[in-house]
DNA sequence: CCTTAAAGTTTGTCCTGGACAAATACGCCA
DNA sequence: TGGCGTATTTGTCCAGGACAAACTTTAAGG
């Protein structure tokens, strides 16, 4: 029972915080050592794995490589550059055109400015409203930042911050959507992610698109079981099960998790999947939907079904 | 690469599947099986082990024994009723005497009324106002509803869509709070847990107690690493660093973290403990607030140090 | 009798090195 | 070019041993 967390020296870390940190299993860190000479921990008195800071930033970088597509025998083992230069950005030159929300936000969080943050999200809302700003300025946001972090232009009590702001406004926004008075002639629309699944921002994302189109919007939060799940679409009597993924759970997971779930319930209960993970392939009783925007057109679909 | 969930037979899951479902990790649920005789699970054509459904059941009850309190070396290999048995008798707290508001937000979960859940607590806020909300209702009904959940009343989904509900009312008011042109006489507060911490509602009732104070307040959400909570407070100029403890985290441990953090910061920035972590001490550099409620008081000291 | 300190037990996490099947890439033929 | 059988890559699983942190019990002192 190591402690994984609180160890003295801030240069080093144990395995299952690098998990944490990197999202690799324990195990692939282990294997990879073991097969391609990277990760080369050091090791502490008892002969368990301590990793260098430098190796994480490599790690982030060789895993963000993978999800792309690229084989671990391939670039594991390379140097930085290489691994940088294979994943498209351009070293320390900023030739990315990003536009003048993500350039205004990422100013913010580098000075640490939580008022200019908090307002400056608040007014992005109200200037472009809540569907497009969950649908294009919020990904683009999130995307962006993301990407920062892993190039190391961000600390991660930064992304930490954002996230966590992004979140108030977004789900302030929600909230008053979902007000008492108001019309409501969409579906029941019930959210959740899987239980490897611990990003919420693409959910929050999804469900302000369906809170704007008019559906009542009911959130199990990230990471809830299968069967429990299954067992809340039953019991809020939902019509959509909206479920995300991000690019950190494999597609196979994902594929299997819902066809779990499709067995648990029953045909009127539609599942619609969405998110960044690639290879989710549509199927009898599968929607898959390729973006934000296309939730709007998709439930359009679905009212005219009823 | 076996393929954890595509099992064809849905009367047996793999392991990987099991550690998702009853949240155990395999290296537990390994060596359960090697000291304890349980579970026993069947095994494949190449040894892998295939968990029956009913020891997931079983499972299931035993991992909220331990998180209750109990010491596997003493409940696992129990039988089923045994475990129910004592899941089910919290000694004298069957019949408590709970506020009709605790009551009302029980049976708006019972019948799974989302919309009825939402505009409750939302008037909550409003009738009582979001310190009263924050520091004796909200505390009030998340006890309850642990308790209820311990007891085997409530199912884990409705735990979480709680959560989820409670946090959106909670954000909501928060940021209504932080809104420009808002007279704000009090410290820069910010507000982290540990990364072993992963439980928010405590930090955000905390929060909220600050905001209605006056309080800039600024929040890194859960589970950020130490040493970024410190660079964190540096950046943002914090007067006041703000750490919510929930019982899950060793006593010990916080201690060590609260040191560490300590010596990370100049004397200027003062650490604030709370939470149901028994077992904290005050020392020089390091107030420990024991209930929300405190916390008023001490932000009127803290302005007439100033 | 209550509190503190030392000794003992329980328990989760980590280790090594071998194995295998799913996923992917490659070579072949039409 | 496109489909299909074979080879390679790669993630996950296994056994059984080890150890430190957390917890319990016992001993000693005020």
């Amino acid at each position: 029972m190591t402690n994984i967390d609180l160890l003295e020296d801030p240069l080093v870390m144990a395995i299952a915080a690098v998990e944490r940190d990197c999202g690799l299993p324990k195990e692939t860190l282990r294997v990879w050592e073991r097969r391609y000479g990277f990760p080369k921990p050091l090791r502490d008195g008892n002969g368990e794995r301590l990793y260098p800071i430098e190796q994480l930033v490599t790690l982030r970088l060789l895993r963000r490589l993978v999800v792309a597509g690229h084989r671990p025998g391939q670039v594991v083992g390379l140097p930085d550059e290489d691994l940088s230069a294979l994943l498209g950005m351009p070293g320390v030159a900023v030739a990315r055109d990003r536009g003048h929300e993500v350039e205004l936000v990422l100013e913010l969080l580098r000075t640490h400015d939580a008022v200019g943050l908090r307002d400056s999200l608040n007014a992005m809302v109200l200037r472009v409203g809540l569907g497009a700003f969950a649908s294009v300025t919020g990904p683009g946001l999130v995307e962006a930042i993301g990407d920062a972090w892993s190039r190391g232009e961000l600390e991660i009590h930064q992304e930490h911050f954002f996230t966590e702001q992004f979140t108030t406004v977004l789900r302030s926004a929600i909230n008053a959507t979902q007000g008492a008075g108001l019309p409501r002639t969409g579906p029941r629309v019930l959210f959740g992610t899987f239980p490897q699944e611990p990003h919420a921002l693409g959910l929050m994302m999804a469900e302000a698109m369906f809170a704007v189109e008019g559906c009542l919007v009911i959130s199990l939060g990230v990471q809830t079981p299968i069967r429990e799940i299954a067992a809340a679409a039953r019991a809020h009597n939902a019509d959509i099960l909206a479920l995300s993924f991000s690019s950190i759970i494999p597609a196979t997971q994902a594929t299997a998790g819902l066809n779990e779930l499709r067995s648990f319930l029953p045909g009127s209960v539609e599942i619609w999947a969405g998110g960044a993970c690639a290879g989710l392939r549509p199927k009898e009783g599968l929607k898959v939907l390729r973006g934000l925007s296309d939730i709007k057109s998709a439930i359009s679909a679905w009212r005219a079904r009823q």
